[in-house]
DNA sequence: AACATTCGGTAACATATGTTATCGTCCGGC
DNA sequence: GCCGGACGATAACATATGTTACCGAATGTT
C-alpha cells in the first residue's frame, strides 16, 4: 500500500528518497517466485519493470487472483501486517525488475509518516480504495456473466489481456481456459 | 467501521458514551429503506436489534451483497467517506432497532480518536480486516462452486441461513433462487 | 535440426445453471 | 374467516460451462 502514495501525494516525496537506500533491487526472469504460499511476507514489493501475479493452490490447480504491473506496489497485506502465513504465492509473469523493502523499514516509515498531519485521512483513503477494489471484484461475480467479466477486463484494463497468458486470465475470471477461448471466439464472430 | 471498535478496544469506551447523545434511535418495521441506491450516505448505522441487507439493482433484479445483524455497524463506506452516490440500498430484513450517527459527528469522533496513541494501528487493523472480508468473498467465487459456497455459509455463518429469506441468499451466492432450492434438496438427499 | 514445453484453439460429451411456469404453504391485513 | 402477497419447492426445457482429448504454432534447449 505504500508506494501508491508516491504518485498521489508528492508532498511526501522526501520520505521515499530517504528509504531508497534500504531497498534491494533485483532483476529476475519470468516465473520467479517472490513469496511462497504459506510463508510469511517479509518484504514490500515494488514493480519497477515487468509484471507479477498473485495466485493460490486449489486442489492442485493454480488460480490467479490479481495482476501487478510497473510502478505498482504490493504485499500480501494480511501476511505482512499480521505476520501470518500468506494465502498467496507471488510470482513474476515476465522478466522483471523489482525493489524489495524489508518489513522492518516499512514499519519505521509508517511510524514517521503517522506524525505527519493529514496522514490518517491519507491512509484511510488508500485503504478504502483497496477495499473498494475487492468489493467491485466481488460484486462483478454476482452481477456479471463470465463473458461480461471478460469484456469489462478488455474495456477497463486492456493491458492485462495484452500482456498476461490467457490461462491465468481464465482462472482470474473464475472459468476454465477452454471456456475463455470459447468466449473470445464468440466475441470475434459478433464483430 | 466505527462501532466495531467498541467491543474490540474497550479502552476507548469513553468516546462512545460521549457520542451517544448524538445518535438517533429508530424502531422500524421490516423492509424499511435506510439508504437508497444513488443517494449520499449521511449516517453511520448501528444495528441494535434485527437484521439488515445491502443490495443493488441490476437490470430490474435486486441483488444482495451483504447482511448485518445486531451489534454490527455499517455505512456505505465509499459514499460515506467520499460523499459520492451510494452503490447500494440499505434495507431492513426484520423489524429492527437501529441507531444513526450523522456524518458530521463521525468526523469529529475520528478527529478526536486520531490523537489517541495507537489509533493508527487500530484503524489499519480494522480496515485490513474489512479488506480481507471482501477479498475472501472474491476468492470464494474463483475457488468454489455455488454448492460449496452455500455449505461454507452454513458452516461459517449459519445465522444468515436461519434468519434471511432464501431468495436474498441466492443472489448473494450469485445464483438463481431455483438453483439454491435445488442445492438444498440435493444436500438433504445426501444425508 | 530435433525435441520438449508452453500456449491457445476446437470438438464432443457430461454436468451445472438459468428461465419460466405451476403449486402449496404461511402470514398479515381486513 | 377470507384474501392477497411473499416465500419456497419442483418440473421441463434451454443454455452455459466444465472436462477430456487432440491439434498446431511458437519458443527455448540441446
Amino acid at each position: 500500500m505504500l508506494f501508491h502514495f508516491k504518485d498521489k501525494f508528492p508532498q511526501l516525496a522526501p520520505y521515499w528518497d530517504k528509504y531508497l537506500e534500504f531497498q534491494k533491487r533485483m532483476e529476475v526472469p519470468a516465473k520467479t517466485v517472490l513469496l511462497e504460499e504459506g510463508k510469511v511476507s517479509e518484504n514490500y514489493i515494488f514493480v519497477e519493470e515487468g509484471c507479477i501475479r498473485a495466485a493460490f493452490n486449489d486442489k492442485g490447480n493454480n488460480k490467479t487472483v490479481q495482476f501487478f504491473f510497473e510502478k505498482e506496489g504490493l504485499s500480501s497485506l494480511q501476511s505482512f501486517l499480521k505476520n501470518t502465513p500468506s494465502m498467496f504465492t507471488i510470482e513474476t509473469i515476465e522478466p522483471s525488475i523489482i525493489y524489495l523493502l524489508p518489513k522492518k523499514h516499512v514499519h519505521e516509515l509508517m511510524a514517521e509518516l503517522s506524525r505527519e498531519p493529514g496522514f490518517l485521512n491519507l491512509i484511510l483513503d488508500v485503504m478504502a480504495e483497496r477495499q473498494l477494489h475487492y468489493m467491485r471484484e466481488f460484486i462483478s461475480f454476482i452481477r456479471d456473466t463470465p463473458e461480461q467479466r471478460y469484456q469489462n477486463l478488455l474495456n477497463e484494463r486492456p493491458h492485462i489481456v495484452q500482456r498476461v497468458p490467457q490461462h491465468y486470465i481464465a482462472s482470474y475470471l473464475g472459468i476454465s481456459r477452454v471456456h475463455l477461448s470459447r468466449i473470445k471466439s464468440a466475441l470475434a464472430r459478433k464483430k
